[in-house]
DNA sequence: AATTTTCCCGCAAACGATTGCAGTAACTAT
DNA sequence: ATAGTTACTGCAATCGTTTGCGGGAAAATT
């Protein structure tokens, strides 16, 4: 199917001009008469002229567009972030072109692949759940491309991140229940190769030790973010002999399949279990008991990320910056035991 | 900040041939020796070479890939819709732009505009709640570039879309209501401007004139769908001296909101007060009372959205098609009174 | 009046690919 | 040996822009 767009040439042609003073003029450079450059002002808006974006950016090796590459758009977490990264961006005057990764690692090394030879000007990325080696980020460092990860990140990277202290963000979760007289801690985690999962069930750990609370093994389970897979993990923690009375999941998602097992079961929370979890969506209010959960600064994570890509972007040689950003335990009932007079 | 990206000359002078001999030994075509299709590979493959998308585009005047607009993607329903599309396209060779609109008319327009400038070969577009003159997308039309609007759609249009039937659905879900002995029936709509809201009063309207129930100009109000205005239609709902005992709202986001309202209240549902809502979001299973809600073939509408498109853009003159798809109610506790015996 | 300056504008190369056509060498057929 | 194929490869135009440089005409300066 032939679309009719009308060219430079065109109306260059029409007006018996060079195309250099048709582009000149149509971007307000100095050195055009202003006859001609109404003249062409005219013609282009009569035919409708729109500039072939292609060529612009072929000629000057730059599309003003960064790339942002996600493990899926469905969470609130992730399509939260690209609201604020995209505002950010086209502040300072760059589109965004959103990938999905579906959390499997051939397909972000295809979209990340693609950006690349589609010229974006630079990444973010928060990297897929499969993703367990790094060289198709450490290509895009040899190759100079500005990139910048944020929440799932690696440690093995030398590069740009903005995260936020996910060990300490948990422990102080964990900190929370055992003040509100929990004993006996179980913890919800994702995959065993995600880091913030891994970082997240640190913080447990660290806040048991702190605290001289007995760490079991079993009390520590790991999963996929599915609700099914999630409330087979709750389930399981109840089918324990001895039951914990609280838990920290390490991501909304589990969280609320997990409360939701919990209720099935008709276990009180947060008498029985009490509960705290992870990204503060908007849905924690929603939920009886509404959901205590961890707030991530999602507006400062995207504007953080372009920033740092954005310095990359314009500066030679950068150097990596991590930039670290504080979390929020926002207390709901789900965590609101009545603690015992000692 | 300069990227060292390899170019096909860079190959052609290090083995000392042409361009032309290079770009045609790289994508496999005839009429090249073995001996140098291997030579441009090992060379192409040591200097990790990569096709420069944009200069392919220009020449080709076809980019593969088609733009998708949608209001926003922290909305199940979007964000869903959305992962089917990439789905459909990928496997026929496109790649998708996804752009937000936020719900506005003017970054409608805009994002519209930057993708046919970036040469998109077609667009599924889902219009924003503040669209109510459709020029931009007549323009598209009369550029003769493929569109499909998908959902958020317009009467105005001769266009492709792929649709749900909302006045029947509507209907359905009212009829139901009225079944499980509802007599009082509110409708919680969206804008004003918004034509699925409408058509989804429609259907209730429809609905109360079949069975005989008196329709109340303050039982229907509208709103943004944002959780704030929700509760506040919700609640002036529960304020008229005679409460509806039973309501429809006319997306997940209202019913959510609504039912965090009526909770809040002390209103039993089902038992006071039946529900329905439409979109069938996962929360759905949730709540307490989980809710009943209208499903819509989510998978089938990215599918068929894409599958328009591909065929404008294939075809020359294609005619617009509209595709209706069906929708189905899914019963849950939210509207599962126990009906008196007459 | 001659020279310099200013103002406009066009030529042509460049960006990095694709492609129709022509041309050369080797090979086959007569 | 000559003509006709066949198998490769290169030339140059093209896609739609931008941009450095140079040049001509008008205006300003001396």
């Amino acid at each position: 199917m032939k679309t009719n767009t009308t060219t430079i040439k065109e109306i260059a042609i029409l007006l018996g001009i060079s195309t250099s003073t048709v582009s000149r003029a149509l971007r307000g450079l100095p050195d055009i008469k202003h006859e001609t450059r109404n003249a062409v002002a005219r013609v282009a808006e009569e035919l409708d002229y729109q500039p072939n974006q292609l060529a612009k950016n072929l000629v000057k090796n730059s599309t003003k567009t960064i790339g942002v590459v996600v493990p899926g758009l469905n969470f609130y977490f992730f399509s939260s972030v690209l609201i604020s990264i995209e505002e950010a961006a086209l502040q300072a005057g760059y589109s965004v072109i959103i990938c999905q990764t579906h959390e499997s690692y051939l397909r972000e090394v295809n979209q990340i692949e693609n950006l690349v030879n589609s010229r974006v000007d630079g990444l973010i990325i928060s990297l897929a759940r499969d993703t367990t080696h790094y060289e198709h980020i450490e290509k895009l460092i040899r190759k100079k491309i500005p990139v910048v990860l944020f929440d799932r990140h690696s440690e093995e990277l030398n590069i740009s991140k903005v995260i936020v202290d996910n060990i300490k963000a948990a422990f102080g979760a964990t900190e929370h229940l055992i003040q509100r007289g929990c004993k006996r801690l179980a913890c919800l985690a994702g995959p065993l190769n995600l880091l913030i999962s891994n970082e997240r069930v640190q913080g447990f750990k660290d806040a048991l030790e702190k605290y001289n609370l007995p760490f079991y093994p079993e009390y520590v389970s790991h999963g996929d973010f599915s609700k099914e897979h999630s409330m087979l993990q709750a389930f399981n923690l109840m089918n324990l002999p001895n039951p914990p009375d609280g838990i920290l999941t390490i991501s909304d998602r589990i969280g609320f399949a997990t409360l939701h097992a919990l209720k099935q079961r008709g276990v009180k929370v947060p008498e029985e279990i009490a509960m705290v979890s992870f990204n503060n969506d908007p849905f924690c209010n929603y939920f009886t008991p509404s959901v205590s959960s961890i707030n991530q600064p999602i507006q400062e994570m995207g504007k953080e990320a372009v920033n740092l890509l954005l310095r990359q972007i314009e500066n030679e040689n950068p150097i990596p910056e991590t930039i670290m950003l504080k979390t929020q335990l926002v207390v709901r009932e789900s965590s609101m035991r009545k603690v015992e007079e000692n």
